[in-house]
DNA sequence: TTTGCCAAGTAAATCGTTTTATCTCAGACA
DNA sequence: TGTCTGAGATAAAACGATTTACTTGGCAAA
């Protein structure tokens, strides 16, 4: 593999200036600048990142650690990322976690040997214990989609308070008393999800409703299953709610199943909204109406703060917040006690 | 940072035997071995890739390059790939190309001046050119989902010929005539879409029917936009079909949302098939007859078959292809020359 | 006792860069 | 004329590991 050596050789120059005239951080001559750029053509060299990362003891890298890049909300918070990375001429590392510490705790081993500049840390889970003082001193770190309560650390995350908010309003506006809430599990860990259930309770409160624990499962995975099973559990309660608000689409996917799949119409015997707006909500049957998450640009915005901070940028931690954005479709309308639900 | 150094005085020993130690690939007497291994306890130390990179010029990662990781079919064949590496210790770097010939021979620099260990290129679609010689001597290639034809490298696909074979004979077995097909615009470009109409036609013709061009789209993109669109000109034909054979389920999804959008109702007015059985497939409403493609296996049978050729594997190179299967749902019926049709 | 060999370790070269410290040669100035 | 200055280039020292080639000491065979 041909080498720097090589080139000054070809050049008739020393590698120093060839160095120079890559990354042209000092100043060489016109002449010897275009003698050696001809060599590098000449001979197709291509720079040792490997060599430079160690002389420079960094490397244009960074790490994204994630729980499961095949979740379409997951996904598209990458691909912000990846985006940003690449404009800035960086690489990323993929690493998902399948919400295994151990797999997390590994990834951040083998990212720290590797001397990535930085790592976004999407969902942070299972990473609690690992993510305190003796990581945060190596590389920096942003975290997206969640905060991690008393860690100082760049954040950019959605207005779950708010976006639930809008959830419910709609809904209450549609003449819904009686909605039921698929929180899912992971209600005791995740900020994230405190704050929307916070956002439903306040706001159902503010309108007067009292809270019925009946209607609220924190059972449920963030998966369509998980939202088939619960919608079985809160559609078979004796009272059962007119409508239902899933904490994110993929839930929302499986409570239309489920109804789809017993015969109860959404909207006219259910309505449903969810959460994310993950592309396919648009193509459900019927599309699905939901709160629309900033997915692609909380990811740009966690990589541009990450690379601001590896750029010397010195400054508190912040927390940025996007807003969220109510999308009607198709799957929530007027509340209608239609006596095809008591049948059921 | 600490460095194999410090580890050495501190053991009382020379940084050779460190790195035996760390390696493990030369006796160290048990008496020096847990000195060793205390230090760098002690010190918290940890190898810097970096270095060791250098020296050995090959990195514990490999570049994974594929168009868009969003895409729930790539996202799952990305899946399977990373999943393999981190078993095995590798690191995976996760280029999106967006379809993009320019992105893509970006990436494929950096990743060589990285001098990752190998790269799997998944769905190449832009990067004919690019693949040819100057590439391929630099480091092992492993190319999935696609065949590049002319080209010597390792391939892993599935049987797409096959494929169309199981759908179409499922759609006659239902008594379907008149079957459409979206077959997408790569159709000049992708053997994976020639080798699929290849199925779908010859399986026709087997079966003695004749092949109306005008039931065959070849202007959508592989997206739900783009099936909703292809839906619309095949049902508004003057003699429309009864079911639509969808080349990926994501057309798939925008057919099904298109009927059910104009109160076509599938199953009994139109049955809809898709390929690739990605994980929403069985949540949509009905659910989604399919081909399933074993897209998670097709990633890891590529990272194995590329981390064999980084060990040494010298063989020609090989094409695996992996087998298809029919989902049965619920989006297909017996045809049923229904008034509704019709009527619309 | 000497020789030779083996086991267990170390010193030093090496990987391919970047960067610091050094050199050289003009031209300016006293 | 001699000295100083600075531009423009180079030589050599990092960076932090791996690995080759060399040492050393002990033991068995001659």
């Amino acid at each position: 593999m041909t080498t720097i050596k090589d080139v000054a050789d070809q050049a008739g120059v020393s590698i120093a200036t060839v160095s120079r005239v890559l990354n042209q951080n000092r100043y060489v001559s016109p002449e010897l600048n275009e003698r050696v750029r001809k060599a590098i053509a000449d001979l197709h060299y291509e720079q040792n990142a490997l060599a430079r990362n160690l002389r420079r003891s960094e490397s244009l890298t960074l790490g994204i650690i994630i729980p499961d890049s095949t979740n379409p909300f997951f996904a598209e918070v990458a691909r912000g990322i990846e985006e940003v990375c690449f404009e800035n001429g960086y690489l990323v590392i993929l690493c998902n976690t399948s919400e295994d510490p151990e797999k997390a705790a590994a990834y951040l081993t083998a990212l720290r040997q590797n001397r990535v500049a930085g790592v976004i840390i999407v969902s942070p889970g299972e990473l609690q214990a690992e993510l305190r003082q003796p990581l945060r001193a190596k590389y920096p770190i942003v975290v997206a989609d969640r905060l991690l309560p008393g860690l100082q650390v760049d954040s950019v995350i959605s207005d779950n308070y708010v976006g639930a908010e809008q959830a419910i309003q709609h809904l209450l506006m549609l003449g819904h008393r009686r909605v039921g809430v698929v929180v899912g599990n992971h209600l005791e860990t995740r900020q994230t999800i405190k704050d929307r259930l916070d956002g439903v309770l306040m706001t159902l409160s503010a309108a007067g409703l009292p809270i019925d624990e009946a209607l609220i499962d924190t059972e449920s995975d963030y998966t369509p299953e998980g939202g088939y099973e619960a919608a079985c559990v809160l559609l078979d309660r004796p009272n059962p709610p007119t409508a239902i608000f899933a904490f994110n689409d993929l839930i929302g996917f499986g409570v239309m199943s489920y109804a789809y799949q017993h015969g109860i119409r959404v909207p006219q015997d259910l309505s449903v909204i969810g959460f994310d707006d993950i592309k396919l909500a648009a193509f459900m049957n019927p599309a699905l109406t939901t709160i629309a998450q900033p997915k692609y640009e909380l990811g740009r915005k966690a990589a541009e703060i990450l690379l601001e901070r590896i750029h010397g940028e010195v400054c508190p931690p912040q927390t940025m917040i996007l807003p969220t954005r109510l999308v009607v479709r198709q799957s929530t309308a007027q509340v209608c006690y239609a006596p095809a639900l008591n049948g059921h």
